[in-house]
DNA sequence: GGATGTGAACGACTTCACAGCG
DNA sequence: CGCTGTGAAGTCGTTCACATCC
């Protein structure tokens, strides 16, 4: 009951391409987008190793989870990778997003053109303050919490932005599953549970803060953790 | 020439802790801390794992590397982990950290408290724009980049921000970096080449929403990637 | 009994090295 | 010749299972 079966994986979809890839295929297109409008026709996985700073082999191995688009003695043609990489990251459409929680951070979002760029759309956002429901931020009327389902429905959106304290972080996400976001974005400070359907992205900027210290603390040699 | 040694990890110190490892300290920290503070005296590494969602046994190898503070049939002392997960991570004590480039996020993350909290304090903000400059932003007086050197040797700063526009990045973390600064935390969406001697850690919205969109992809079984 | 610490098995990811093609 | 695609080897990280101790 307990071991036998390896459980897990038990016969849905096999997994093609790993997640390490995906993550990778991000930071291929940062510099693959640039270089192709710059006129650039072909790239070499050496040159795209540099870029992202991983090896040249690396490189490779990732791309041939695409499909075998690069040529010999050649190299990858620019604006194929870069349409089979969108398509591959499931960015080669726009997907409508809304956004929970109008505070600081919710404006620094709204304004950040980097996401309209890479196809996300925030078409409405929400708060449950009274006080700023009905007042506008970058052109978005802020809606009540109670009108996710319609206004979700009605703009077709998929992905949400959750920037609410911590304390209502995870009953907004419940609220946003049975709206019927499929995925999240969290920047609250805390471990929140996916609701059944959701996938979850959790950004908390302390923890990068921190990763940081601990990596100037190991080059500086001052303290690598002894066995004590 | 270039098999036999294996390169790498020449003689320095040995990596005593994985990276894989100090990056879950961070998340364990949070719950600890609000158990702490609620009272609790001792956890298992069921609690702590149930909490951020990985194995007990996983807490309990990451938890090895503190070395034995554990009691078996009892748990881990709360306090005790609490600090010397902090210790382990280098924030037993506050970082003075400066901001550069004062926009929409650069406000966000002046405003946000989750810093502090943690011992990260911003001691002073940069920007080029000589419209900024003079002006003040959370009670900080926005300096010129030329005056880097200056506060950074004077407010005793070891950590950056870097919220600059792409174009800029990478010659300000090198500005950084001249200035005496040992980490920084980018937020540009490229792919920065750390200077010498400086730990870098770098967080692109962007990124996160495209792997976002991804896992939402590979859940709906939609485009799961295909051979071709 | 209940929970830790840990070697050993396992699995995932990365690097190597080289055959093969343009 | 340069560069891709890929098995094989190697490294790193996670999970298992169990001896051990309170």
């Amino acid at each position: 009951m307990s071991k036998a079966e390896p459980t897990q994986t038990p016969s849905a979809g096999e997994p093609r391409l790993s997640r390490a890839s995906a993550a990778r295929f991000s930071l291929y297109l940062r510099p693959l987008e640039h270089w192709h409008q710059a006129g650039l026709r072909t790239v070499s996985s050496g040159q795209l190793g540099e870029a992202v700073g991983i090896t040249d082999a690396q490189v490779r191995k990732d791309l041939t989870y695409l499909g075998s688009l690069g040529h010999p003695g050649v190299g990858y043609p620019t604006e194929e990778l870069v349409l089979a990489l969108r398509r591959a990251l499931g960015i080669d459409r726009t997907w409508a997003v809304v956004l929970v929680g109008v505070g600081n951070l919710a404006r620094a979002l709204l304004r950040y053109r980097g996401f309209e760029q890479q196809g996300f759309r925030i078409v409405a956002v929400f708060d449950s303050d009274p006080g700023k429901i009905g007042q506008e931020v970058e052109g978005l009327e802020i809606h009540g919490l109670d009108r996710l389902p319609a206004v979700v429905a009605a703009r077709g959106a998929e992905l949400g932005l959750l920037t609410v304290p911590i304390e209502s972080a995870q009953a907004v996400a419940e609220a946003l599953a049975a709206a019927g976001i499929r995925g999240i974005l969290n920047f609250a400070p805390l471990c929140l549970k996916p609701p059944p359907g959701v996938s979850l992205v959790s950004v908390d900027l302390a923890v990068q803060m921190e990763q940081l210290a601990f990596l100037v603390q190991l080059e500086n040699g001052e303290r690598p953790l002894t066995t004590r």
